[in-house]
DNA sequence: TTGTACGCGTTATCAA
DNA sequence: TTGATAACGCGTACAA
């Protein structure tokens, strides 16, 4: 039943070549003879021989694998990105290896240095919600594993950082929202010490003051977990809903926080858009469907994931140190739905 | 810059032992005096020793890594069953490497046996919906590597098969379906290869028989890729809509067809559900927020993967051979909501 | 054109 | 209690 697969040893004792002939000759060197080749990679070919991919590692140093690290798979964005970075590793010949940090700064360094142990050729990182200390990642860049940061990116590093334009984005349907009668407009986002959450705030606020409207601590609500717990969501609206003057219109910063907001508000009862109007970022893909149909600000998920993917194996392949570094800003696209967009009065 | 990680022979050489005193005080032996462990662990905190897992794979010919084959990452179910899957392989130390077949026969042949050669301890296997030839995973069982199926399972090889109770899921929504006051009942599913479409329709038929409707061929309908792209669904309803009796009813099969076909009927103002009423499988977060809210058989698709990756790592962990197979079928939950109850009349 | 010998980092076996 | 040696499978400098 056990069958041990084949080596080249195996293959060198049964053909009497030496080790090094059968690897030249499976590797197609020059230095071998057209009919010692033939010879070999046929042998090779019936008894279904392949090389033992661990310990070419062990030997190259090199794993054709590289290690993805984010929050959660099950959202419709980091789960497009994934099919972007995989759409890339694959043609390349590198495997994804996936890990959770779950927003946990813990279980983040854990991954990554197990991540590191297991020699990936290299890494590329959305920061956790939790995350402060960046000191493991800076040592493992300093010992030579390269690292690209996507969506949730961080300077702590000199390397490659794909994003999305999220001021913009945030600004785009903030000012909407302004525009189609909103005043009282409340934020509910990530953590406050993601880069996401600064920058998308950034849009918000900007949007706000050209309009001169005053932001308000008050309407800016910040879930621990980036909306992964429903419960945090669902006390951020309470307490909104419990001020003297609740808002008028909601932004909600992320794919789970917005589908998450829709779906508390629709429990309450609260009409969307009437009492409440909402848009927020969200890459679910059927955003039309819904009661009323939602507006969003889409990100180029899978076109992150490549262009992630894409830099960070540049990274791995070059052969001279890189220190020119790319801050790659990808657009979103706000699309106008009803959710968004209060009926007259 | 690029400092080489510290390996045992360097402690060796720093501290004057042999590297097998050295690996042995690392690992805490019995036979290694506490002294000696005391100056070796020390001195290995202090130089940030960690051993390297590629030596040790190579050495033990163990990796502690799954590979999990599947169709689609952008899709609910699957996110949750990845999540389900790496719950239980974080708590046990493994790593899960995922690849995705696009419901490619060809592409699903390849990763699995890139991920033998990469030698992972086990394989985690829900088939592409193109998949008719199994002998490369018959050939990989017989080498050794354990292989559990979930989802779309197959009983080319003798093995442990963890999947949703499609039948009965599918049975209670066509009653369901029925009860409400549909007669003309379609069905739109996955290609017929699979296990799983097998399953659901032959919950659909039997709901059918026992009300004594005939299944008519014209009303079912399959999509090559499973739902993948938008077109195979919605080419679908169009013959379907074509028809001279058109359908009352739609039972989507998946995921993917379920979001989908909602969206084209929505698209192209057929209302739901007094022109044609419907539900599916699917494990979307928020049906309750669609227009008209949806009816959907849902999947414990975490639990799915928690139980795959469970028998899986009993196989590898396993020291002798095991010969009893389990065939875990995980119960589906029928949650009604207005697509699929037509309002009277 | 082919072979010999060694090293990648670790662990297991046997000996001291 | 510790050390020398071989072995996992592969690739390569050096030699022939």
């Amino acid at each position: 039943m056990k069958n041990d697969p084949i080596t080249i040893t195996d293959i060198a004792k049964a053909l009497n070549f030496s080790t090094s002939t059968v690897s030249r000759a499976l590797r197609n060197s020059y230095q071998i003879s057209e009919e010692t080749k033939r010879i070999v990679q046929q042998y090779a070919k019936d008894h279904n021989y392949h090389p033992n991919l661990v310990a070419q590692s062990l030997k190259s140093n090199k794993s054709k694998s590289i290690g993805v690290m984010l929050s959660s798979i099950p959202n419709n964005f980091y789960a497009e990105v994934i099919n972007g970075i995989e759409s890339i590793a694959y043609k390349k010949g590198y495997h994804i290896i996936i890990t959770q940090s779950h927003e946990s700064e813990e279980r983040e360094a854990r991954n990554v240095e197990h991540l590191t142990w297991r020699s990936v050729d290299g890494l590329l990182i959305s920061l956790s919600s939790e995350t402060t200390d960046t000191s493991n990642l800076e040592k493992i860049s300093e010992y030579g594993t390269p690292i690209v940061f996507f969506d949730r990116v961080s300077d702590c590093i000199n390397t490659h950082r794909v994003r999305a334009d999220n001021e913009n984005g945030a600004y785009q349907l903030t000012k909407h929202l302004i525009e189609k009668g909103s005043r009282r407009i409340a934020e509910i986002t990530s953590p406050r010490e993601l880069s996401i959450t600064a920058e998308r705030h950034a849009g918000f606020a900007r949007a706000l003051a050209e309009n001169d409207i005053e932001v308000e601590e008050q309407y800016i609500k910040y879930c621990a977990h980036g909306g992964m717990h429903i419960d945090e969501i669902e006390e951020a609206i309470n307490e909104l809903l419990a001020l003297p003057n609740p808002p008028d219109a909601i932004f909600t910063a992320s794919d789970r926080i917005t589908i998450g907001s829709f779906a508390i508000l629709h429990k309450k009862n609260i009409v969307i858009p009437d009492i409440i109007a909402l848009g927020g970022f969200s890459n679910f893909s059927s955003p039309e469907l819904f009661n009323p149909s939602l507006t969003t600000i889409l990100q180029p998920a899978f076109e992150m994931g490549k262009a992630a993917a894409e830099l960070l194996i540049q990274l791995i392949e070059s052969k001279r140190p890189v220190t020119d570094f790319e801050d790659r800003v990808l657009p979103t696209e706000l699309v106008i739905r009803n959710s968004s967009v209060k009926n007259k009065l």
